[in-house]
DNA sequence: ATGGAGCCTCAACATTGGTTGAGGTCAAAT
DNA sequence: ATTTGACCTCAACCAATGTTGAGGCTCCAT
């Protein structure tokens, strides 16, 4: 520890990588990208406080939710900056990512039943298929799916199936 | 088409990406990935059968369950190089495939209970939550997440608690 | 026979999420 | 006083998944 009087103890880098369970490379790389903070003791070293441990297992389980590092920054930003956060500002940031976890299972399971439905079928066709087409979120208008030809009559079930021509 | 006789009509690059909904880069790549197969004409154009728009079709469900391409090709192996794979041989992937979803779903919602009881709770710990330790089938071993040290013995449980201490 | 569309190759670049290594510093222990 | 371990910076690299661009064919229609 920094040897000041009344401090709140920090962690070292070596600790914290210990605690998290994360590489110390990886604490370095999140904190170039904003994503955690440390102060300097006289030997340049890094101090961390107990609230990063937080900060990274919020980091950690938004990436297993598939959330890209830039977003769970923004999303970090909103903590506020001039006192510790509270459980409430967590509790907000978590409710935040409950929802697109809601939307992730949906999907999943909406895949589940295509595959089933789709390919288990062995009608995996590009012109009808939810497992093939971007369901919703995923690219604009632009480069989808294109049905046969336009105007042509919505394929009956089983028409242009690979396996049925 | 390639002028011969009594063969089954081929797609050119620019036709294939065009019902794929794939840019033809990405064919390219695939191609050179071994993920895609194609004949080339008099003139060196690619030319591709037409159960290559099911390959397509499997490798886009594939990456939305999150199967990297190079999984993705050792499934595909699998099917007989010497016809034209039929349903069963999709099936069979695909029943293979939808282990992993199930997986996958219950790891989502493990996750989305454990971010009610842990985050949401206020104890976000990296000793006893699931949400923040590995739970097991994460990324591969090369540049992912990294867990501990292969029998690094786990922190007590509560100790180091952020809230808690 | 010429123009343009469509295709070819190959190399370089982009992005995300880090890791690795070289070369140097600092503080505690022997 | 020296050694050791932990730490520092900076740059280079890795892997996956493609995209972009330069430079050059080839085929079809006019």
């Amino acid at each position: 520890m920094p040897s000041e009087s009344c401090t709140e103890p920090t962690l070292t880098v070596g600790k914290l990588a210990e605690r998290s369970g994360l590489a110390i490379s990886a604490l370095h790389f999140y904190e170039r990208s904003g994503l955690i903070h440390s102060t300097r003791d006289s030997g340049n070293r890094r101090h961390y406080s107990r609230d990063v441990l937080r900060r990274l297992a919020f980091i950690r389980a938004s990436q297993r939710v598939g959330i890209p590092l830039a977003a769970i920054k923004t999303a970090l930003d909103a903590l506020p900056k001039r006192r510790t956060p509270r459980e409430a500002d967590w509790f907000m940031l978590s409710t935040d990512w409950r929802t697109r976890l809601d939307d992730q299972i949906e999907q999943l399971t909406r895949l589940r039943e295509d595959l089933t439905n789709c390919i288990g079928c062995g009608c995996l066709s590009f012109a009808r298929c939810q497992l093939v087409n971007p369901g919703d979120a995923m690219r604009g208008e632009g480069a989808g799916a294109r049905r046969l030809e336009p105007g042509t009559p919505r394929p009956e079930p089983f028409e242009g199936c690979p396996l049925n021509s």
